[in-house]
DNA sequence: ATCGATTTGTGCGCTAATGCACGAATCGTG
DNA sequence: CACGATTCGTGCATTAGCGCACAAATCGAT
């Protein structure tokens, strides 16, 4: 069991905490490696130990979320779907500044495409187990995708209009109707 | 020009505010160095680096406060009561949690009398300015020293039901018309 | 295109923090 | 009082972070 050093995760949480307060305030390409160190009160030294540039960060970063998001759909696999959405609405809530920030941010659009990414291959795992509608899988998938990510924004943008059980409960709904 | 290292600023920082947070929990005798160290997310050795024991650190965190107050004072020099106790009160409020939880504190009475000699040394200078009020010089300094401690605590105590600004008018007003 | 300013990435010597271990001191219970 | 548990203070080897310096790259203005 191998123990990470406490400085280690202090400095990883202080820049990955720095970075997307950066983003809510700049665009990533206006955002400097001092920028971030000065936010994260490290050593502009330090960033590099953790990660390559700037474009890591932001890479890592994604992908951790998309780890947890991920972890959840694991657990729910034995799930309906409106519970299923409701670990992943709790999720976004909890990291509101990330998700809000990520998405609305006009210089990553990285994010916002590598979630779609994600939540193609969620959907289409879901899709193989429901056989009998494969007519016209890649059409489904992409329309059905993109109005997950969409509504995302959508409740980000708009302050989160509605709780994560409301949201999970019309969500949810609507995919077990479709799929 | 010597330069703290950011790292020594970090923990320092990081171990006050811990130990003002459990002071507002516990006692101070109930509150060991391990819980100080959790709570900072530091090491318990890295305590022994900046403090001797958490007397020390109780005793430097008072230190720091009582300094600044006596700055504000030397700023004060040429005004008005109600001027130089704005600036008290308004130090005050930035720094609630930390009087607000050492005045109330059962266990750290150490503060209270701390404060008390300070805003004594305070008031005697002011006293041997004004020549002609020598009757009974050391009750009139308790009197008003034990009277300035108290409002501070009743504000803190009562959860500021005036603004800086009113109390610096009215504990103006009362050292002006008796002093 | 040129040029000065700014940012980037990296090597490096030094310093502060880490966690472990251990004996001493203190605490709380029977 | 005895004793086990907990806390304290400290030595120490190791590691992460620091800040500086510098060359290269990039940016923005002329």
């Amino acid at each position: 069991m191998s123990k990470v050093d406490r400085r280690i995760l202090k400095s990883q949480e202080a820049i990955k905490s720095a970075f997307v307060e950066l983003m809510s305030e700049k665009n990533f390409d206006e955002i400097t490696m001092q920028d971030i160190a000065d936010r994260a009160n490290v050593g502009r030294r330090t960033i590099y130990l953790h990660y390559t540039d700037k474009y890591d960060l932001l890479d890592k970063l994604t992908e951790e979320h998309i780890n947890e998001l991920s972890e959840l759909c694991e657990l729910a696999a034995d799930m309906n779907y409106i519970d299923a959405e409701l670990l992943w609405f709790n999720y976004f809530e909890r990291h509101y500044l990330f998700f809000s920030t990520m998405l609305a941010s006009k210089g990553a659009l990285y994010f916002r495409s590598r979630f779609l990414e994600f939540v193609l291959e969620e959907l289409k795992n879901e899709v193989n187990i429901k056989e009998g509608k494969n007519h016209g899988e890649d059409v489904t998938l992409q329309f059905f995708g993109a109005a997950i990510v969409g509504v995302v924004e959508w409740w980000f943008k708009n302050g989160k209009p509605y709780s994560p059980q409301v949201m999970a409960e019309r969500v949810g709904s609507l995919l077990d109707r479709n799929l």
